[in-house]
DNA sequence: TCTCCTACCAC
RNA sequence: UUUGUGGUAGGAGA
């Protein structure tokens, strides 16, 4: 199964090992590899930002990038392989309609994925979009950063949800027991433009970059062979849209930075904390208002509440306040949802064969006990590894009783008693091997003690790195 | 120490 | 079945 992937980046990774080969004879640019073959025109470097985006470096790193997320065609059907045999080609073409204004942007493609409720509905741009909307999003990225809030942790370089949860933990502490949970109802398909183009040219001088961007805000989607045009929203699936949504909510930041309040924000998820029930609320009406009428965003006011800390939910995990400190634990959906996907991947992953099983199920252990590392939960620890061996004994007990009942059929249909028994004891021992090596060796008490113990040690890193 | 690749997890 | 960030594990290399 990886012999295929081998030999893709075996492939892929010569061509770059081996571009300092042309060193000789393309001077500075050699590590653009795309641009070695016809690198006349790269002293079009202005102080523009139009020209800044387009440069050959920014265009590059923007491509490589598009290429390593090895994501799907947009609605030109244009796959990752064959983008750098068309930006060679085109790239002339490309960046002088770019820089003369007159480059139009291809509408997405939809595709809806499944969510927990309902769907989510993703507008894909095409491969050569991407990788604009890519050295656009690289060029803003260090602009913004700076003004971005401290408090707003999605999205951004160096910044993760880990540290979200810190905050929210430290403010607890502080002696904020009370939260505003907000909940920003499709946030992507719902921004205004015209407030995002305003938000946006307060930085953003270069008037041909702004336009551009509006140009990608208009671009429509495609559903089957129409073209839709879409007047509010950005869609969800471009490199682009992550930084416009922290830069729309930036404005809500400084808000609740001016009026002072101990807020985080991951996304489009926000959270306020406050010392009181009553100023909870208060916080809440009044934020509500500033979001729909200052932002043109929609509140869901099913999903955001004013509650004691006790009640909220946020980034998988909950919280509480004990000896004066505030707690993480994990939030019992996030637990539902543990146990669900460990139920699949033992039970109904017939057929994927036995190493292959365990190789799964110890992926997922690991990567989810380590987005949960920050929880307070020894106890939590020893009941999620109980279940979790409880499960596979039942997996074990269920596929025994399936054999003593095809047992009883072989022997009424006329079988030998001891050549039916003799079966069953090699099916037997064929999974009682097969399921007690899993209950062994994937998860288990090691694996999810070593969970904790990293708990720990990270508590160490976060004193030194975070500054 | 650093570079690159794969896989998975969270949002 | 996409984008982004961050994390973890593994692999290849100097």
């Amino acid at each position: 199964m990886n012999g295929r992937t081998q030999k893709i980046s075996k492939e892929e990774t010569c061509p770059q090992k081996n571009r300092t080969v042309s060193e000789g004879y393309v001077g500075g640019q050699t590590f653009l590899w795309i641009t070695e073959n016809n690198l006349t025109d790269t002293n079009q470097l202005g102080d523009g930002l139009l020209e800044m985006i387009v440069s050959p470096s920014n265009l590059n790193r923007a491509y490589q990038q598009v290429k390593r997320n090895k994501g799907s065609g947009g609605v030109d059907k244009m796959e990752v392989e064959s983008l750098q045999d068309y930006l060679v080609i085109h790239k002339d073409e490309l960046i002088t309609s770019i820089l003369q204004g007159n480059y139009r942007p291809n509408p997405v493609r939809r595709v809806l994925i499944p969510k927990d409720n309902g769907h989510r509905k993703l507008g894909i741009p095409t491969v050569v979009d991407r990788c604009i909307q890519q050295a656009i999003a690289q060029v803003l990225s260090p602009m913004y950063e700076p003004q971005f809030s401290d408090n707003s942790y999605g999205f951004r370089p160096r910044r993760n949800a880990h540290g979200a949860l810190r905050k929210c933990q430290a403010y607890i502490t502080e002696g904020y027991k009370y939260a505003v949970d907000l909940d920003l109802e499709k946030f992507f398909d719902t921004v205004n433009h015209s407030k995002l183009i305003e938000t946006l040219s307060r930085t953003v001088k270069d008037g041909r970059v702004v336009s551009l961007i509006h140009k990608y805000l208009n671009a429509g989607v495609q559903v089957g062979s129409k073209i839709r045009t879409s007047e509010v929203g950005v869609p969800q699936g471009g490199p682009l849209s992550p930084i416009l949504s922290n830069i729309m909510l930036n404005e809500m930041d400084k808000e609740l930075e001016s009026r002072e309040h101990k807020f985080v924000r991951y996304a489009d998820d926000l959270l306020i904390l406050c010392r009181s029930k009553r100023s909870a609320e208060r916080t809440m009406s009044s934020m509500i208002h500033f979001i729909e009428d200052k932002l043109f965003l929609k509140v869901n006011r099913e999903k955001s509440q004013s509650a004691h800390i006790r009640k909220v939910k946020f980034l998988g995990y909950s919280f509480y306040k004990s000896k004066g400190e505030g707690r993480l634990r994990i939030h019992r959906k996030s637990v539902a949802k543990m146990k669900a996907k460990i139920k699949e991947l033992t039970s109904r992953s017939n057929g994927w064969g036995n190493s292959r099983r365990k190789e799964v199920l110890r992926q997922y252990i690991t990567g989810w006990g380590n987005y949960f590392k920050l929880a307070d939960m020894k106890n939590r620890l020893l009941r999620i590894d109980e279940w979790y061996r409880r499960r596979i004994r039942m997996v074990i007990w269920k596929q025994w009783k399936r054999i003593r009942t095809r047992v009883k059929n072989l022997i009424k249909l006329g079988v030998k008693k001891s050549k039916a028994w003799e079966w069953a004891n090699t099916r037997k021992s064929y999974w009682h091997t097969a399921n007690s090596f899993i209950l062994k060796t994937t998860i288990t008490t090691e694996n999810l003690r070593k969970a904790g113990y990293v708990m720990l040690s990270d508590q160490y890193r976060k004193v030194s790195i975070k500054t």
